[in-house]
DNA sequence: TTGTAAGCGTTATCAA
DNA sequence: TTGATAACGCTTACAA
């Protein structure tokens, strides 16, 4: 009855199921498309069963080159090892599904190169539209996104001279603010911040809420107390050590996301510092990890299904109306989940 | 010089190239896809000059409709947000990059349902192959993808009927056995499983591989020390209080994945239950953090990148070579990796 | 209500 | 070495 398994049989098309219910390929595609025309209930039963006795499927790809539409959109992270991303990539699918939109998933690594290819690829696919966190160094590509019409949603990330993206992040600089004013509250003076790249919107902001809440509440905004550093840097436990060498050193530290704090945990471990007691840490990002450390950190928690759900919803918007000539942006806020990595100090106000 | 960035231009074809280089489609093509016929190197300069003037991109759908043949492959896993999965997307992206494919990835959140979705959509894109992390209640769809001609290759479970794909798994049986002599060389005799579905194979070989040490080893292999979990079962903590409740409570746990052992975790902390003193505990899957988790937590370490790898080039031997008659089975092994999460019991062997 | 046919952007065959 | 031209599988006017 049915093919041997291996004969890879020719594909069944629409004309094959027009033939079969004795019908032209026109009432196939119409009962396939139903809006587009009218078709007979009886006519249009025959062809359905036909469909199901074939086996019929149809073939994007020949739709989408007459329809000029595809049903894909692309999603651009740095890497979906990062849970971070992961949590974002598995909502994004999952809301794209029930758009009926596929979802071509590629990563940065947060390497300007592999972002062109990516969009490069995106494009040729012709995908709808586009979230993506871009790498922060080829606004020149992002921009001929735009300029092709397709739709384009920063997340996590802006960059500033692609106007027409939308936007949906969360407010980095108030976020970095509190997190600040949170250890300066505990009686920490001598504080560091361990930022993503400042090529990045999302670290150069933290560092300015950093910085902001130093001079406003009276510590010490000193340059050695700022360390960039690559968002996955194996080595960052130099900047700990530079961190601990210091004459005065840091009694605390500020760390700009979960991969990074996990290297600067191991290191602090190796090194037999202890947290909180000889340095307390408050982390960005509040992976599911962080509150069975040891200590369980104290976090900056990011509305992560608000931003995938943003995300998808801003991307909708633009596919099924008209897109704007501006881009939207969404600004979310963070919020700081207390837990044991903070120490308070009692050294009174310097 | 440029259009107006909204202008949604209609795009440039080979068409115009062509006419643009005062040549023909085919010339431009052919200089498209080298290797298919002559073109004089003077010409082949024009026509490259052009497509760049043009800032001409090849239209994938129509390429893909002529030549019967994506550049695309489906990856289909449980759930990105799983730490596992998550790794292993991250690799096939990224080895799929290298070989110019792009990854149209899916979940089926462990729903048969969707499963079938994911499938069906990525059968209509006619994607050369597929990855997947099949739910293990969808054999007869799995089938028709290798029907249809689809390379197939499994990763992390396997389908037993479905002879025509390839698979990439660990050792679970072993791993588990290993696990379990573990707990047993350190004295324990009470030791339960909280494995995932019994409807995957990862489940059911873990239980065997558990069950085969207690009654090769002289443990008790009791039934209600098997807890058959979902992998992501938030109400995971009810099998922790009924383990517990036991009139000769359990005094070790096998726990099938990290986002089981967060919950198990979360659970132990709430009710006080010191891990390893209380209760040792080993864990499937050596997620990042679990060395950084209070206790570091003895792990089961499989190798991710070995597998991600193999699953990929599996894949592409597939695409590249005929495929076999038969898939071929990869079976890597997993190692344990001793840290803090399990007590030395000395009550002697009983 | 249905059929016919053009055309989406490519590739590939065949003549020139 | 190049140019016409026929598909690929589908959608969509338009005609019947």
């Amino acid at each position: 009855m049915t093919d041997p398994p291996q004969a890879k049989r020719r594909a069944v098309t629409i004309k094959d199921v027009a033939r079969h219910a004795g019908v032209s390929q026109g009432v196939v595609s119409r009962v396939l498309n139903p809006g587009i025309g009218p078709v007979a209930p009886a006519t249009r039963e025959r062809v359905l069963e036909s469909i199901k006795a074939l086996r019929y499927r149809p073939h994007t790809a020949a739709r989408e080159l007459k329809s000029q539409k595809t049903s894909t959109i692309g999603l651009v992270v740095a890497d979906v090892a990062n849970e971070f991303f992961a949590r974002l990539a598995d909502h994004v699918v999952r809301a794209a599904r029930s758009l009926d939109l596929g979802v071509l998933l590629t990563t940065t690594q947060e390497d300007p190169a592999l972002e062109v290819g990516s969009v490069e690829m995106l494009m040729d696919k012709r995908v709808r539209g586009i979230i993506a966190a871009p790498t922060g160094r080829n606004s020149a590509i992002w921009r001929e996104v735009t300029d092709m019409g397709t739709q384009l949603v920063f997340v996590d990330r802006t960059l500033a001279d692609v106007p027409l993206a939308d936007v949906v992040g969360v407010d980095n600089e108030a976020a970095a603010f509190d997190a600040t004013r949170h250890l300066i509250d505990r009686g920490h003076r001598r504080i560091a911040i361990i930022s993503g790249p400042l090529s990045i919107s999302t670290g150069r902001e933290r560092v300015a809420g950093y910085r902001r809440a130093l001079e406003q509440l009276g510590a010490e905004p000193l340059d050695e107390f700022v360390f960039e550093a690559d968002f996955r840097d194996p080595t960052v436990g130099g900047a700990v050590d530079a961190l601990l060498a210091l004459e005065a050193p840091v009694t605390a530290v500020v760390v700009s996301n979960t991969a990074l704090a996990a290297t600067v945990t191991r290191r602090l471990r190796a090194l037999e510092v202890a947290i909180p007691d000889d340095l307390s840490i408050v982390v960005f990002h509040d992976a599911p990890w962080t509150a069975l450390a040891m200590p369980a950190f104290t976090v900056i928690r990011h509305p992560m299904d608000a931003i995938a759900d943003t995300a998808v919803r801003l991307l909708n918007q633009r596919l099924t109306t008209d897109p704007p000539q501006h881009g939207e942006h969404v600004r979310l806020t963070s919020t700081l989940v207390e837990r044991a990595s903070v120490a308070t100090l009692n050294r009174g106000a310097r």
